[in-house]
Formats: structure tokens, C-alpha cells, sequence
RNA sequence: GAGGCAUUAGUUUAGUGGUAAAACUUCGAUCUGUGGCAUCGACAUCACCGGUUCAACUCCGGUAUGCCUCC
């Protein structure tokens, strides 16, 4: 079980200062919940997470049903202990997949809508009962391949419980659709009448004493997005996820979370799900959210972008390692950074590690990463204290 | 000294009588509940000098350089 105590509310806006409380220990939020897709958070051991400031991290059912399979972890202990990670732990229920494997990958495209040129036009969307081309979606649950070995498989709500419950997650979360951004009005709202009668077969699946999110969707539609606030806020769960296309611009997704956020419990826990550009971090808050998972710092490590300080504070700046003119830069990563990739390393040398396709390039770098993302929120949650946020 | 073959992007190679293709490198950009460590751009007076032709990187001759064979 979860307890989410909130110790502060903001007077200016939604957002809220509190604790979160799960059996593997306390979380601070609003928080940054780094992503450990495959049970563990790419390049970095579990022992280092800690002194970046993680608080709890999101790991995937999907991927681990697929590798190394849900009774292999239970078999080592659970999730916690298969990878040595002693703190609290959310699994995503394999509904993203859904979408990443369905038709993000049929259309190349995110979750936010962008202009892909030969890709989608404009006024392209998806209608109601179109199917992705490799996974189908039923209303008992979806048939996917395994983008491992191609292998054939399915995941409805009663198995993505299961796995999850078999994973042992402090948090999980509930099998639901997350809708392409260019869904029709009549597409999202067939997808969103399935996605609540998954949800309630999820709660009503739910035997162990993880906290079980409820997720709204709705997609961009102001009535869809109220009605599935209110539906999965009548189902009493203990915390909520805000998914699915969050429109076209961060414009968009505050007014998605307008819509949403007051039919919710304040009580509970709102976790927005895969958001978290530093742009974006302040209006997340403000708005509400509590927790946001988003792969942005250890994905862009790898790709060789750091994040640092820029004049102000909560200002930053992203450096691409690749460009030429670090490879003779003296200066450390961030120099306003105390983290151990600052203090220790030159942007000379990350440049040439990087340049050499040293591995330790995107280690060092994901480190330094998560560090930032985590003080930069951290910071958000002084705002939020001394009644400036 | 004679003969043969070769010379195309920084590198390694395609290719065609109508001003060039790919991989890697280099330069830059993108990435939001992570199938891919990816994706998208940029970068060449086709060794040099002549000739044939409406048109030559392509055909012909010469020069240079390299490799091979023979004397």
C-alpha cells in the first residue's frame, strides 16, 4: 500500500508540495521517475541512482514479460531485488506499446504530434475500427509480436495485472490504450469506452497490496478527457496516470490537464505519463502533476546531449557533446554542477570518449543527466515551499 | 625500356554519352509511459591536358601517379 501525504498547497496554482510513502521507502514530489524499461536504468548500476537524487524509478511489463519473463524476477525476489534497487518502484502496464509498437511505429511518430514530411498530413487521422498493421487490438486485449524474436503474444488487462503482481512493483498501473495523436474524435472514444472496461477488470483483477493506478485518456477531446477523469475517479483507485496524445504543444497539454486534474481526487497521486521536457516541468507542476516518468534525461545521454545550468535558476541549456568545439574545452561538464561527472571531468574528455564511442561517454553523461533532472525538480519543489510556484 | 590495368567525397567502393550512387568518417539537427543506440540533413569542378560530340565522369589521344607482367 501507498500513503501520499501533502504537506504543502500551493495559493497560486495546482501545484502541491507532499510525500509519497511505499513500502520501499518515501518519495518526495512533485518527482521525476527516471526509466528503467528493462529493469534497470540504461548504462547506470542501481547502486549509483541514489546519489543522483532518484527516488523511484519505472520499469516496463511488456519487456520484462518478453525478457527475461515475469517468473524469473519473482523467482529472484521480485523486481526490487532482482536488480538491486532497494527503492520504490512503478511498472507502465504495456499499454504505451500499445501505441509505440501499433501505430506510432506504422506512422513513425510520438505521442505529441509533429509534422513528419511523407509521413502524415495534416488532416490524416485515424478512424474508428482501423488496426495498427502488426498489433490488434481486441476487447479482451491485444495481440502484439515480440519486437525481440518477432514471437506472437498477448496482453490484456487480467495478464498485465498478473505480470505486474508477479514483477512485485510498489506502483502499478492499469492496461490501457495510449491513442495516436491523430485518433478521429470517434476513434478515441471507442478506445476510451475499452480502456475503462479495462480498467475496472484490472481493480477488479487486483489481488496483492501494490497501489494500482487508475490512467485517463481521452486523447485531445475536452468531453472525452472529463468523462474519463470522472470514470476512473469513481473507481477508487489509490493514485492516478494521465496518458495518451496531450495534444500538439505544451499549450495543449495544460489545457488537457485543466480538464482533468479537479475531477480527481486531491488526495491521490497524479503521475502525467512520459512527460518531462525542462521546458515543460514548471507548467506540469503548476498544474497538478505529482510524478512524471520521461526518458529525455538517460535518452539524449546516450545520443551525447547534456543538460546544464544556464544564468538563471531553474534555467538550462543542452549541450551537444559531438560538436566540435568541446573537444578542446577545458571547462567541466556544468560547472555549477556538484555531481561526480562535474567535479571529477573535463568536457575535452567526455568529447573525446564520446568521439571514440567509448561506452562510459553515455554513462558518465546519463549520470550527469539524471542529477540535473533531479535538482531541477528539486528546485521546483523550493518554489513550491517558499510560495513562489 | 615495352605492354596491361587502374585513378570518382576525407576513406573504401558503385555507375552511366545527357553535369553522379552507397557505406564509413567529418559537420549539424532531431528525439517526451525507450523494440532498435537511432533518425534526418550537409559535404565531389568524377587525376590533369587536349580531341570527338548538340552534350564527355563516361569515347579517343597524351601527361602524371600507382599496381602487375615482360625484357
Amino acid at each position: 500500500m501507498i500513503e501520499f501525504k501533502i504537506l504543502k498547497t500551493s495559493k497560486k496554482s495546482w501545484a502541491r508540495l507532499g510525500v509519497l510513502k511505499t513500502p520501499h521507502g518515501e518519495v518526495e514530489t512533485p518527482s521525476l521517475v527516471p526509466v528503467a524499461t528493462q529493469a534497470a536504468i540504461k548504462t547506470l548500476p542501481s547502486e549509483y541512482l541514489t546519489q543522483i537524487g532518484t527516488q523511484i524509478i519505472i520499469s516496463n511489463t511488456f519487456h520484462l514479460h518478453l525478457k527475461p519473463g515475469e517468473a524469473i524476477v519473482k523467482r529472484a525476489g521480485g523486481i526490487h531485488k532482482f536488480m538491486n534497487w532497494n527503492g520504490p518502484v512503478m511498472t507502465d502496464s504495456g499499454g504505451f506499446q500499445v501505441f509505440s509498437l501499433g501505430f506510432g511505429r506504422d506512422l513513425d511518430l510520438g505521442k505529441i504530434k509533429k509534422f513528419f514530411p511523407g509521413k502524415i498530413t495534416d488532416n490524416q487521422s485515424i478512424e474508428k475500427g482501423t488496426q495498427p498493421k502488426k498489433v490488434k487490438i481486441t476487447e479482451e486485449g491485444v495481440h502484439f509480436f515480440s519486437p525481440v524474436d518477432g514471437k506472437k503474444l498477448f496482453i490484456g488487462p487480467k495478464e498485465s495485472i498478473k505480470i505486474q503482481e508477479s514483477l512485485g512493483a510498489d506502483i502499478i498501473f492499469a492496461f490501457d490504450e495510449c491513442t495516436p495523436p491523430v485518433a478521429s474524435r470517434e476513434y478515441a472514444k471507442a478506445s476510451l469506452e475499452r480502456t475503462h472496461r479495462w480498467a475496472k477488470i484490472c481493480n477488479q483483477n487486483h489481488k496483492t497490496k501494490q497501489a494500482l493506478f487508475g490512467i485517463v485518456q481521452g486523447s485531445r477531446f475536452k468531453d472525452l478527457r472529463k468523462e474519463a477523469a470522472n470514470f476512473i475517479n469513481g473507481l477508487g483507485f489509490p493514485g492516478y496516470g494521465i496518458g495518451g496524445d496531450l495534444g500538439d504543444n505544451t499549450k495543449d497539454m495544460m489545457d488537457i490537464l485543466k480538464w482533468t486534474v479537479p475531477l480527481l481526487d486531491k488526495n491521490k497521486p497524479r503521475h502525467l505519463l512520459g512527460i518531462g521536457y525542462l521546458r515543460d516541468m514548471e507548467d506540469v507542476v503548476s498544474h497538478g502533476i505529482d510524478l512524471f516518468d520521461c526518458v529525455v534525461p538517460t535518452l539524449f545521454a546516450r545520443r551525447n546531449v547534456a543538460f546544464i545550468h544556464g544564468k538563471g535558476e531553474l534555467s538550462w541549456e543542452k549541450l551537444n557533446l559531438r560538436n566540435t568545439q568541446f573537444i578542446k574545452d577545458l571547462k567541466p561538464l556544468d560547472k555549477k554542477c556538484i555531481c561526480f561527472v562535474c567535479t571529477n571531468y573535463k568536457r575535452t574528455y567526455l568529447a573525446h570518449l564520446v568521439r571514440s564511442g567509448e561506452i562510459s561517454a553515455m554513462s558518465l553523461v546519463t549520470y550527469h543527466n539524471l542529477h540535473f533532472f533531479n535538482e531541477f525538480v528539486a528546485s521546483i519543489r523550493k518554489k513550491i515551499k517558499q510560495g513562489k510556484l
